[in-house]
DNA sequence: AAAAAAC
């Protein structure tokens, strides 16, 4: 791991040729056409795929052509009653149309609930009617936010009014900071402070499913809390241990948690949480799955006081989770901005026909030899094959790649979002652990390497690029084996106003069985077939680094040496 | 419907 890592890092050089068109990393992407289409890696399809039957009249269905005509042509759609979602005693506001000034990215925004606090059209609108402190507004000035996004201006005025909250917005909207503002406004002061209002102690809970997403969130706090001596704790085995001090544990503010290690800290009856009154679950859908469902639920428990406010945040809800939610909420005001389980328009959605496994790592070594735009975030299905994957990327010379999973260290995780804060890194090979919430800003491009197995991931893990109404790209790769998972994905581009093959719409709805079969192809580990990774070890790897340098003297003389690194 | 993630 050790020497693959420091070959990832330093070992490859930089190649200015291949980026010549594309030397700085967050310069404004010139606005391309998107294109939603089929691509085919070998340039013609095979005549056994018998879900290719349906492409005989594949004309595409044709929304919208253009992000910059998602302004007016989203307008159209939002006044055809048709499209409406269904609601039964709903508000239903637009943002900025009652002054008369709108902007084109606006989403429409469905309100449900009774008494819904109107929304709030600037921060300084905020602050008038909640009585934000400056200090707020200085530090939303200085870290460039000028006006609040869709979720903020109708989230934020229902949590300031003590309100429980479902919220639903896509990603990249700004979810974050439309729960920190009523948070911090809410505390009024820290802890430590002489004028507490409701006590000392942990009064606001965040929790996210991910070490990176919750360390994310701990540093958009840090952001607002600047300039007051608010102790806000990212909760690790390091400060969980400092917290069995009940006097540190009476300073603390806000506490930003995975499930597990506050579970793990309140059963070692460590940590406090009866003045907890403020709870937030992020990526709320991923936090109500079975498996941390139990370990939520014991937080919530642990949250003993009346007046406590909850709220939950994701960018998808499906229907069993928003059941689960709603019923953890009191008196909930639902809001959904945009259309539910659906990317932004500003996302170039395509699907890129592979015929199977073996054909995926050609195609996107072919695909990285090309000038792209980097950074670009490659998901893989499981660990072994996104580490597998980014070393195949290494071993075939492509700069500065990273790999990010689970199963690696802490140590090793932080450093690979550090690199990829500081876009040191261009190709970002990960597992799902990285679909969710991940703001790296300057990510240009998604590609799906594996299928993803539900709509919700798809959704997520695209949302990783196209953030803040920045433009993204997302190219998913598909085999013969996906055919019975496309079609939904397929509806999903669809209704973000992208085209997709009409065929593909056509396809036959997969029978459970069908899908529990398919769902059961095992995926091997290793990405390349001609490389077993079943002996993988440090010599091995060694080895391979060898080969690699091998390979790039012999190159040159027209050597093949890849039958060399064959076992 | 299943892997990944959570310690």
């Amino acid at each position: 791991m050790e020497a693959f890592q420091l070959l990832s890092r330093g070992g490859v050089q930089f190649n200015k040729k291949k980026f010549k068109n594309d030397v700085s990393l967050f310069s404004q992407v010139q606005p391309k056409k998107p294109r939603t289409k089929t691509e085919t890696a070998s340039g013609h399809l095979p005549s056994e795929l018998d879900f290719f039957r349906y492409s005989k009249s594949s004309t595409e269905k044709r929304q919208i052509s253009d992000p910059r005509e998602a302004g007016p042509r989203k307008r159209a759609r939002i006044e055809d009653p048709q499209n409406e979602e269904q609601e039964g005693d709903e508000a239903e506001t637009e943002g900025g149309q009652e002054h008369g000034e709108r902007k084109a990215t606006k989403q429409r925004v469905t309100a449900k609930g009774q008494n819904i606090p109107s929304p709030a059209e600037s921060f300084f609108h905020l602050k008038e009617r909640y009585n934000l402190p400056q200090y707020l507004m200085s530090n939303l000035e200085k870290y460039g936010f000028r006006r609040p996004t869709g979720i903020q201006s109708h989230g934020c005025p229902i949590l300031m009014e003590a309100r429980d909250l479902a919220a639903i917005s896509p990603t990249g909207t700004g979810k974050t900071l439309s729960y920190l503002l009523p948070v911090f406004t809410a505390l009024r002061a820290p802890s430590t402070s002489a004028t507490v209002g409701a006590g000392r102690g942990t009064r606001a809970v965040i929790l996210a499913p991910t070490r990176e997403l919750a360390h994310q969130i701990y540093n958009e706090c840090l952001k607002l809390a600047e300039g007051r001596k608010w102790r806000i704790v990212l909760f690790s085995k390091a400060t969980a241990a400092t917290l069995a001090d009940k006097s540190v544990q009476e300073k603390v503010d806000i506490i930003i948690s995975t499930p597990l290690r506050l579970v793990a800290a309140k059963r070692s009856g460590n940590i406090d949480l009866s003045n907890v009154r403020h709870l937030i679950l992020d990526e709320a859908d991923r936090m109500l799955d079975p498996e941390f469902l139990e370990q939520v639920q014991e937080i919530t428990a642990a949250c003993t006081h009346d007046d406590i406010q909850k709220a939950v945040f994701s960018a998808t809800l499906p229907a069993n989770a928003e059941k689960i939610a709603m019923g953890m909420l009191r008196n909930p005001v639902r809001i959904v901005v945009g259309l539910k389980d659906t990317p932004l328009p500003l996302i170039a959605q395509s699907l890129t026909y592979v015929a199977d496994d073996a054909s995926k790592l050609p195609t996107l070594l072919q695909y990285l030899s090309q000038p792209y735009n980097p950074p670009i975030v490659v998901f893989a299905a499981t660990q072994p094959r996104a580490t597998s994957l980014a070393e195949e990327l290494v071993l075939h010379e492509v700069p500065n790649v990273d790999c990010l999973h689970a199963g690696m260290t802490n140590k090793e995780r932080e450093d690979a979002v550090r690199r990829m804060q500081r876009g040191e890194c261009w190709v970002l090979v990960s597992t799902e652990v990285m679909a969710r919430g991940m703001d790296f800003k300057g990510v240009r491009e998604v590609i799906n390497y594996d299928f993803p197995r539900s709509v919700q991931s798809y959704v997520h893990r695209i949302g990783r690029t196209g953030r803040a109404g920045r433009e993204g790209k997302a190219v998913t790769y598909f085999t013969n084996e996906d055919g019975p998972f496309l079609k939904a994905i397929a509806n999903v581009i669809l209704q973000s106003g992208s085209t997709v093959p009409e065929w593909m719409l056509k396809l036959p709805k997969p029978s459970k069985m069908k899908r529990k079969q398919m769902g059961k192809v095992k995926r091997a580990d290793a990405v390349n077939p001609a490389r077993s990774i079943g002996r993988r070890d440090a010599i091995k790897k060694r080895d391979m680094i060898a080969g690699s340098k091998r390979r790039k003297e012999t190159a040159a003389a027209g050597v093949d040496v890849d039958s060399a690194d064959e076992d």
